[in-house]
Order: structure tokens, then C-alpha cells, then sequence
DNA sequence: TAAATTGGTTTGATGTTCAAACTAAATTAC
DNA sequence: GTAATTTAGTTTGAACATCAAACCAATTTA
């Protein structure tokens, strides 16, 4: 066997993890900029990950987004209100259970949720440009990976 | 071609990108429990990050690193000052140019970098598990990718 | 119907960051 | 060779994100 299983050079290695690091932190650059020179420049990256956990139709409740972001239920009041304030969210107060307030994406909001989606379907149709589709299954496979791995330390 | 080059499935999309950006908030919540649950307890991830930059052997001055980590100089003083008083970081006076301050890791700080680099071999080990060396090349083609699709928006 | 629980908001504190003013050292321009 | 400019880093004051804890109102349970 030439290259043996599981076992990496110190040059792959280094350029896998730098590249896994470095790629987060560049896209979260470029959505900074992206954002800034757009109609949206009033909007900050965090912002934008708050919207895209809002989503578009799934009215959750206030604590459902808290838990998916892990952000306190006070946290997640505060950036609301200012989302509310700037337009892209509205509350909406549920029938049943009056203590709980249900969020959803005003028209601008959907507008820069799906202008945001865009970006990110960019991002992964680049990672697999020119590829066939036993090379894309090689790809999910890592990915696949790489979530059981980060999973089974959790639990 | 059962599969067309370049297209992607909806679902393919949905899953590739969720784990693009589920992988990295999953790796900085397991880092900073790990952290949490160490002899290192009095670090957090931002703080690991800044060791990280700073490495094992080349006395980079507070400018450079500053500018990997896109800080500005005086948010870098503070936060060099908190690492230093925790003592994992060395602040070092150049000979040549005395303006000049050099940063390195104590022994403490060195320990911390190796545990922290443990860490992410064992994600890259996690990433490629079971792959041959051409399977191997694929994903470091898909990172290659995806770095060129970022630097040519940023140029 | 009183007590406990739940969903969300408010409050006060902490940590991270920035821009701008500043200091000290080095470089350049005359 | 001194004055003016630039450079490296620090300090300061403000802005923002976040949290934990106290709180309020509605619902559930006992």
C-alpha cells in the first residue's frame, strides 16, 4: 500500500487544519464586507445568523431560536428588539399560549435572508466545483465524519 | 452521466452547507467545555486563539500578530496584558528596535499550545478517517477550492 | 384556588472590541 | 546634526454582545 489509511503527513495535516480554520474566518469576513457595501449595511454578521435561525416560515418561538444559537433567553430578547426596530423581524404573539411569542422575517428580512442563502450556495457549489459525484460523496463522507467525531465527545 | 458536474441537489446543498457551518460553532463550544474542564480553566476560546497565533518558536512582534488576527493594536495590548498577568505570555523587548515588543509563550502557555494542537489533529485525523490517499486528495481539492472562490472575492 | 412552572423581559455586570489621543523611539529631510 | 515625520505600542472612553438573576404574566398542577 503506498499511502497508508488514517495515517497523515505533517504537511496535510497542516494544511487541512489551517484551511478549516482559516476558511470560517474568511466567509465571516466576507459576509461582513459583503453586508456592508449591500442595502443592508444597518445589519452585522451576528445579526444575520439570527435571521437565518429565525428562517423563513417556521414561526418558532423565542425560546426555540435562543436554544439553536445557545444564546440566553435575555440575549436573545435584547438582539430581537433591535432586529424589530430595524425592520427585518416581527413578533408575533401566539393564540394559544399568550406567554409565548413567535418570530418571523418581515418582507426586507426575507429579502436579505434568501440574498444571504445565495452567498452560501455559492460557497458550497465552490467547494465542489469540478467535481463528479463519487468525489462528492468522498466530501459528504468527511463531513459525516467529522459531526460524528465532534458529537461523540459532546454527549 | 448519471451525475451532471457542478450541480448540486438540494438536499446535498442543505446538508453540505449546514455542516460547513454547524462544524465550526460545534468545534468552539467543545473547546471552550474542554477548556472549562482543564487545568487551563481560566483561558477561554478567544483567549486560545491569540496563543495560537503568537506559536511555539517565532517571536512575532504585537503588530503582526495583531494583523493575522485583524485586531487592532490597542485591543491586542489589553488582551496580551490579560494573557501575560495569567501567565502564558511573555512580552519580550526587541535589542534592535526599542519600540518594538516581541511576544512569546511561557512554559505554561507552550503546554496549552500543544494540548490545543492535539485537539485539532485529532479533528483533522477525524476528518479523513478511513480515506486512501486519493480520497484523501479530494477533500484537500475541495479546500484548495474553496480558499480560491474567497481570496478571488476578497483579491 | 393556591402553588409551582414556564416563556419572556428587564437589569446590572462583565468582557471584547474599536477609534482616537498619546508616548517613546526611530527614520527622513533639510 | 537637529527638526519634522513616521512607526510601534499603550491608554482611554465608548459601544456592543453576552450572561445570570430578579422579575412579570400566563399556564399548569396539586
Amino acid at each position: 500500500m503506498a499511502e497508508e489509511k488514517n495515517n497523515i503527513s505533517k504537511a496535510d495535516f497542516r494544511f487541512m487544519n489551517d484551511a478549516l480554520v482559516d476558511v470560517y474566518d474568511h466567509i465571516m469576513r466576507i459576509e461582513e464586507e459583503t453586508l456592508r457595501k449591500s442595502t443592508f449595511r444597518d445589519i452585522s454578521v451576528k445579526e444575520i445568523h439570527l435571521i437565518h435561525a429565525i428562517t423563513l416560515h417556521d414561526h418558532k418561538t423565542s425560546s426555540e431560536v435562543a436554544n439553536e444559537l445557545r444564546l440566553t433567553k435575555g440575549t436573545l430578547t435584547t438582539n430581537v428588539k433591535t432586529l424589530e426596530r430595524k425592520g427585518y423581524v416581527k413578533r408575533i404573539n401566539d393564540e394559544q399560549d399568550h406567554r409565548v411569542t413567535r418570530l418571523t422575517l418581515t418582507n426586507k428580512g426575507k429579502l436579505l435572508y434568501r440574498a444571504h442563502d445565495a452567498f452560501h450556495r455559492q460557497i458550497v457549489k465552490s467547494f465542489i466545483k469540478g467535481m463528479d459525484g463519487n468525489e462528492v460523496k468522498v466530501i459528504k463522507r468527511a463531513l459525516i465524519n467529522l459531526e460524528d467525531f465532534l458529537s461523540d465527545i459532546t454527549q
